[in-house]
DNA sequence: AATGAATGAGTGTTCATTCAT
DNA sequence: CATGAATGAACACTCATTCAT
């Protein structure tokens, strides 16, 4: 009672959250390219210039987006790979962590797959960092030199395996996409093997 | 008279292959968001027009540099597949092959990538099959049953291992899109590894 | 009651006079084209919507800031013309007048021009008369018959050597504006000499 | 006969001709604010693109329209001036030479004068030399320290002299757009006789 | 075979204004 | 009194496409 609501904040933060929502659904469904302004407002029932009310511009929208899935991919990931405490065990937490977030969050991934693919300055390149993505969320890198000096796993290039594991796992979405029926856990669990097999130190 | 038609099929070749070229470079450098037909065009030193008159519309041009595109990468890829005897041999050809194409054609894979990605029709969804890039080229996929039955590999789902193979050499491809100074051949060989540990049957 | 009332009249007198004020720091800096009630707003360190509450739209406040500038014209020209006793030395007090405002108000005057230039009703011409300018400082004008009458200039249409005057003077502003280090009251001074020649009666 | 026309050229110049007259209208009526590509397409009776397809922008399509006026304005300036061969001649001159060019080309004028006072880089100031109106044009105020030299003109600051006379003219112009039943032959004529007083050497 | 010209829809963005709170 | 939110029209500009020549 006490405690005075400041709309304000609250309402900013609400539609902030429903054009975020609906950029993520029109991307996911149209492709970056065709996610307009106008689309985006159209389907979340308001007119253009709210966009531009909330957001300085399509950049930040855009920059949004890609922050708020990744925090949520984060959420999903990163219990799941602290959970393990080998460097395997967190291999397969990555792995996962993954799996949960696609099954999560589709739309979200698609979005962020657009984005980072897509968005780029008028002259050059990236407006938008790849690492970003990888970066945050890849501390599974992080955990294969420790198994390397800990004797758990063979010697090999970290970024280089790591790097295909991310390949890997982006396949299992590109599958995804294209058969929406297929069984994600099984996948993963299946993806794990042969990265246990190449990186695992032989007895 | 044959001989005069011909030299009207001779140009139109020609000026197709000088269009299709100039859309490569444009979407190379500036992605497929940027590449629009006047600067594909003023590339190519000819007026915009022609694109039009050559091609029935943006997405016919796009679809020509994908099929010229993929057309080169299996030129690069299918004598080294085929090379091998085994399974073994012929996953490393394939990975070799992918390193010979990315040398070779680096702005023709960067078009093929962005098309891939962004190629869409208006209302929903792909323009361009995936597959088509994936398909005709993934006849690694083919082997590993192969050497399944013959004993030299062990056991697993062979469309999930080459997927993974794919979006391992994806990796790669990003990252030498990231630093161009990578070693390909380096990194080839040791992706190979991985691979052989994976899915070779132990002793 | 009745103090409460006179509350509401002065803070809304001071509301008024910070927004004019911001409006035409606004417009000196910026130009009345970007001069939006947006940036008026943010400069002033109020929303938006103070500026419609207060005024009745953005013609009403450029009519406000006019009238506001126009006052202050007024008041440093008005003494110094009726200070002088023949035709002369009014037109020496009005130069001396002009100089003192461009002085005291510079940013004033910048505003007051590009009011006058650019304030138009959308279909047509001025929102704001050009005369309401020249028409209540101009009484210059006025004294120049009244000099002739009593033998003190030669013959000469007093309206056209007014506006020659008024256009001699509007020529020192834009030198000024052009340069801020020029020295105005040399320029004055310089500036009443030929109108002292030009309107004289020979001896 | 043996002459080919280039039609794209002529076409081109004949397009953009007439989209410069179109603006010089518009901005005339409306003003520089109001005169928006839409409006000027409509007055022109073609789409909007084509002028973005002739000029590469507004501001060049500005800068047209200020270079055409300011080339006839010379055209009937120039040879007014130059037909002097006294000082206080040339002054005539350039008088009659704004005399008629405002009677000429009034719409010209009033869109060159609408220009120069709005056309500012969105940040600051002006995109457009003032400078470049009246940098090729005043060539008087040449002509007044050959006339001190030679012992015609008496001494005076040249350059003060010469805006000032700008100034008287562009008082006469805005008398003109009040009221255009001015006599303007008569009002030139007129204005000079001021200036001859201020500035010729006394017997 | 090729061009320059033109179109009309669509882009992101800005703006003055309105209004419920 | 004041605000933040929202609107809808207008802005300059880009684009793929069409078409007469």
């Amino acid at each position: 009672m006490a405690s005075v609501q400041r709309s304000g904040s609250f309402i900013e933060a609400a539609r902030r959250a429903q054009i975020v929502d609906s950029a993520i659904e029109t991307i996911a469904e149209f492709g970056y390219a065709n996610a307009s302004l106008a689309r985006i407002a159209r389907r979340a029932g308001i007119s253009k210039g709210v966009i531009s009310y909330h957001f300085a511009g399509k950049d930040e929208l855009m920059r949004q987006v890609l922050t708020d899935g990744l925090d949520l991919a984060e959420a999903q990931m990163l219990p799941r790979i602290l959970a393990g405490t080998t460097a395997l065990e967190r291999l397969r937490g990555h792995v996962e962590g993954n799996v949960a977030f696609v099954k999560a969050y589709p739309r979200h991934l698609a979005a962020i797959v657009e984005i980072l693919a897509n968005a780029r300055d008028e002259a050059g390149k990236a407006t938008v960092e790849a690492s970003s993505f990888t970066g945050p969320v890849d501390r599974v890198a992080d955990a294969l030199p420790v198994g390397q000096e800990v004797g758990e796993l063979r010697e090999f290039d970290p970024l280089l395996m790591a790097q295909s594991l991310r390949g890997a796992i982006d396949g299992m979405v590109a599958r995804f996409a294209a058969n929406p029926d297929l069984d994600l856990d099984a996948y993963g669990r299946e993806l794990v093997t042969p990265f246990e097999l190449a990186t695992r130190k032989p007895d």
